[in-house]
DNA sequence: CGGTTCATTGATCGTGGTCAACTCGAGTGG
DNA sequence: CCACTCGAGTTGACCACGATCAATGAACCG
């Protein structure tokens, strides 16, 4: 947890904020940053384009979410960041970001636990693309935004939640083509495990969902916003 | 670069070190790790397994490669790690690597460097999955490790590097059949795009291989060891 | 040598891709 | 209030990439 202190001195170092209407980007693959992202509300994702025009989204950013940052010695984001719904950025120079980091320790650990955390929920991603079908993928992918949306770990039965996403986005996700996730949306809603439609997820079958889904406790540990207390 | 200091500081705090044969398990997926692990020589790689035994390779590991962390809050490591070859480990504890860090504060750069990389790593490694037809996947594959082992880019023509790997792993990797894998190799022999025999990569056309592989200069200079000046 | 691991090849199958048409709901403007 | 548009979702027919099953071959090693 941040000391008052530690939020006094991001207060005083921060950039204006920053809205960005639904469906707009927020930076361009390539583009070279000057300032480290923080969403204050709303969603966005980020994505990575091939020459030839296919796209994969790497990561759905919710409240609280980092980003922008890049390893020293590159020169350019190997990803874009769009946002999905209206969008409220708080925005922080890089050298501005050293400063808090310099001066306050647990500021500079809580961002490492962020750049860690990422890289598990990159992981969790690799091993669904890897290894899971169709079903088990989205079955994933949901969970995931279910739990990461509301905080609420195992859903309750008959549980709904609003999640601003398209079919076409679970298919840039999940390696698949829109018209396949629409076949196995259906599937999963034939056989009671989720129904999703018009934006609202509803859980009818908790375990079976967990189950297909294949996540670990540990897991979805990473989904809850905050690190667990040692 | 470090400084002798933290060299001198790094050689002081550091557990003997570790030698395991080839093809050991470093550590399971689930363990806690009480040491955060620093490869010395060899190579390795972590991987992480589905309750019904499915395996996805997520990282190849080689000298210099930092792993065994987790974030806090989590309690067992979400992957597990084992050796290809011979291999000579570093190792450091938890808390050794905390005093580094603030004592040092270049050694805890340099730290958030590697961590930040191993993401863009494993959103490279998304990418691939998500989007790349088979030849693609692992044409992209063999050129990272291709730069990555001989720290060389692009790969003059007929060049041959050691690579230890087996099929069955750049299957593990790619989400492939360990089959698929086989008669994709030969297609990209056939076509002159490169060689692959006795764990002996021979690259036939470079310009056909990147443009195959579809990675950016970009990704290519996270390949290198260091961080090219900014 | 005999055994083991890895690579290779063939035949067949199935998941998910492709192409194309149509539906539905939410705006928007006449 | 209805006609039009537009984006998202839905459905069907067909196709192909990669999976699966099974057998053989080649290198390595005791």
């Amino acid at each position: 947890m941040r000391s008052t202190d530690e939020l006094g001195a991001l207060e005083r170092l921060r950039s204006p904020t920053l809205f960005v209407p639904a469906d707009r980007t927020i930076y361009h693959q390539g583009d070279r940053p000057s300032r480290i992202y923080n969403l204050v509300r709303g969603w966005a994702y980020l994505h990575r384009t091939l020459p030839d025009g296919r796209r994969q989204i790497l990561r759905f950013l919710m409240p609280g979410a980092v980003f922008g940052a890049e390893p020293d010695g590159t020169s350019g984001l190997s990803h874009g960041a769009q946002s999905i719904s209206d969008v409220l950025l708080c925005q922080l120079t890089t050298s501005a970001l050293e400063e808090l980091s310099r001066r306050h320790p647990s500021f500079q650990a809580r961002r490492m636990w962020m750049v860690q955390r990422d890289t598990e929920l990159a992981l969790e991603q690799i091993t669904s693309l890897g290894l899971q079908s169709s079903i088990e993928a989205i079955a994933h992918l949901l969970l995931e935004l279910y739990v990461r949306a509301t905080g609420r770990y195992p859903p309750p039965t008959g549980d709904a939640v609003y999640l601003p996403l398209t079919q076409a986005m679970i298919a840039e996700t999940t390696g698949l083509t829109p018209v396949h996730v629409n076949r196995t949306l259906k599937r999963l809603e034939q056989d009671g495990v989720i129904a999703f439609h018009r934006r609202t997820l509803i859980v009818g079958d908790p375990a079976r969902l967990v189950q297909l889904s294949g996540v670990s406790e540990e897991t979805m540990r990473l989904w809850l916003p905050e690190p667990a207390a040692p």
